[in-house]
DNA sequence: AATGAATGAGCCTTCATTCAT
DNA sequence: GATGAATGAAGGCTCATTCAT
């Protein structure tokens, strides 16, 4: 330990890593503890030791995706804030789609997967982690529409965007054979992709504005 | 079936209607074949004599919901196939909205659900039920996009419309408490959600053509 | 099946008659359900399917011990309901050292068993099978300690019968090697034992009884 | 220990403590280790340290257990040896079930737990630690039955009273709802139990004498 | 055509014990 | 003398599937 060596991770670091990974790859069902510990080189019963419980190990694999994801690819896309709001909003929309379509983000594929659960912990991390982001996502919307701007309005658009990015989630997460690959997006069109989705989103917003203005 | 009093359903009817119910509450993995069957009022062994297994069933049962569900909400909206292209696509819009927001509607439920696994099983789907609406859609969209539209432009658009309208699936299985109602849609907004969609993609398809035009 | 040869018990009866005997001698905690299983020559799984989980076997097996012990050796020693207080005491403690010292008899050893638990099942069980033998015993005891007989005096001399009888369990269940066998009660003493907690207990009710006359 | 302000109880004695507690309250199987470390305030792997292994920790605890009640409660109930048998038999068992109804004294409630499972260890502590007491009483019975008693006679005497005594450990361990509390003894009572078991076994055994001589 | 019974594989969890500082 | 970390063994439970009527 003494030399320059990095260490090997330590038991509970790397569970978490493997985790995130783990249940990304097959949700919270699929994924087996004893897969993950394979996989992180520990035994089984270190999960007990370190998380408690299966169900937390997965909350904090969780939360640790979202915190390495967040340090990967800032929310802002990079973006100076005094930036002018379509910009802005173009940055997040890259960082978004970044972090949905790079095969070693796991957040988003959690989110995915536990979205097709009946539980509450998408909700738990909604307040807890997401909640931020989604807001600066809002106020951006907000600024864009103008002061004429219904809250129903500004909900709408903001679910036009997350909508139109989440989808490609699922292109993420199709398996398809070679034949029926015209069915899903290529993930490599990512930023293309990306910035189809600001234009799309800035002539849409801009539509809804007028239509505040003109009656 | 040929007298008047309605019989009671087939055992293997009886599967169908409360498999596609609870795989689309559940899920594939949280469905188990006792709760399908106590619900179904049969024995657990009835699955296996009439389907062969979990996985057979669970097709069988999501065909149906298809089924089911085409017939309730015709893909078109009812709207005339003379109708101009705008209209048409307010009609899909509109009709595809209605099938995800109705809490009868077992088959997108499922859709969303499968789509968090890993199986071949949404490719199969998709190739024998889904492709002729997706067809049908993108159509809609070639003809607004107009003839020097690439095929990667037809492509994003039809993912921007088919992201917003899935964005619904994410609200109806949310489960959020009342204090966090706020992150979620209101599923009773479906039908003017449905025209902000049509409005919003309107325009952003619109603003896709004339990028094409003008350089 | 049709030949007069005794057919097979049934697997849930087979687990009721194992785990009876093995709940018995080793109690709720160290019984596994394992070793039931092997011993009923029945698999995991079907305690599963007959009972639900371990703790419902558990009742059910002691539920079945208490009824065939009841069947074996019937609570009032086979005593006329017309004899004398006195005779109708002595068949109901030669009855209780009977079931207890029997080593077929599994009743009483899995109560002795579960009363060094912390569990709330002991109540259950005495309210629901127990308690008609006991109202039986304090109505003699109220009957040879006469009308002047306070709460306390019938519960006190009740205490003090049974619990000479269930020391007898205390010897049952002691391991002792040879060189310490005087330290518990020969099992095969049990009637001569029996005779004498009468014997014992009728002296203790009369000095009770006139302790209450005198003053 | 040599000055003045009591340092902080050594982790071995607090295990001591903290352990014969633990295991009255829950029994050798259900008792953890963990628990008891958690309690003592201590590390999982001292009880190794200072003991070797759960077992060892056990035995240990249990005779500390022992010279703590002996310590608390004298066994002869500190009656001048000089007495008569009756009263030096009436201190005994006050004294016996003192340490038995005693919610502080910890070593019946182990015996009472320990008795129930299928262990050497009982015998050990009986040849070590109880022989004496037990010796003891067995003196005074052999005392008050007169020298025609026979060993047998002797034993039962002993068996009934110990037998009566020991009833109190199961309305201790007894949990019973208040609707059911008829069942069980009111440990309150303990003392007048005490002397209920006093004039019910003199009048036990001197009926035993008497049965002796006549014939 | 239908079913009660049975089964084996797999999973999560617990816990006493041991290792390495 | 003391401890945080790690581990293997074992137990209870679930569940899709199959057997035998």
């Amino acid at each position: 330990m003494h030399d320059n060596h990095s260490p090997p991770l330590k038991t509970r670091q790397r569970l978490l890593v493997t985790a995130s990974r783990v249940f990304a790859e097959k949700g919270y069902q699929d994924a087996t503890i004893a897969e993950i510990c394979e996989q992180a080189e520990t035994n089984i019963a270190s999960v007990n030791y370190h998380f408690g419980d299966k169900e937390n190990l997965y909350l904090e694999a969780w939360r640790y995706a979202f915190q390495e994801d967040s340090r990967n690819h800032p929310s802002d896309g990079g973006i100076d804030a005094a930036a002018s709001a379509e910009v802005r909003l173009a940055g997040r929309i890259h960082s978004l789609i970044t972090r949905i379509s790079d095969p070693d983000s796991n957040f988003f594929a959690i989110v995915h997967k536990e979205m097709a659960r009946q539980t509450s912990l998408m909700e738990k991390m909604m307040a807890q982690e997401i909640n931020p982001e989604r807001q600066a996502l809002i106020a951006i919307i907000k600024e864009l529409l103008g002061h004429n701007a219904t809250d129903k309005q500004i909900q709408f658009c903001h679910a036009s965007i997350i909508g139109q990015c989440f989808h490609l989630l699922r292109a993420k997460n199709m398996k398809v054979s070679s034949e029926n690959r015209c069915y899903v997006m290529d993930l490599n069109d990512a930023d293309a992709f990306a910035e189809h989705v600001v234009q799309f989103s800035l002539a849409g917003i801009a539509a809804m504005k007028h239509a505040n203005i003109k009656p």
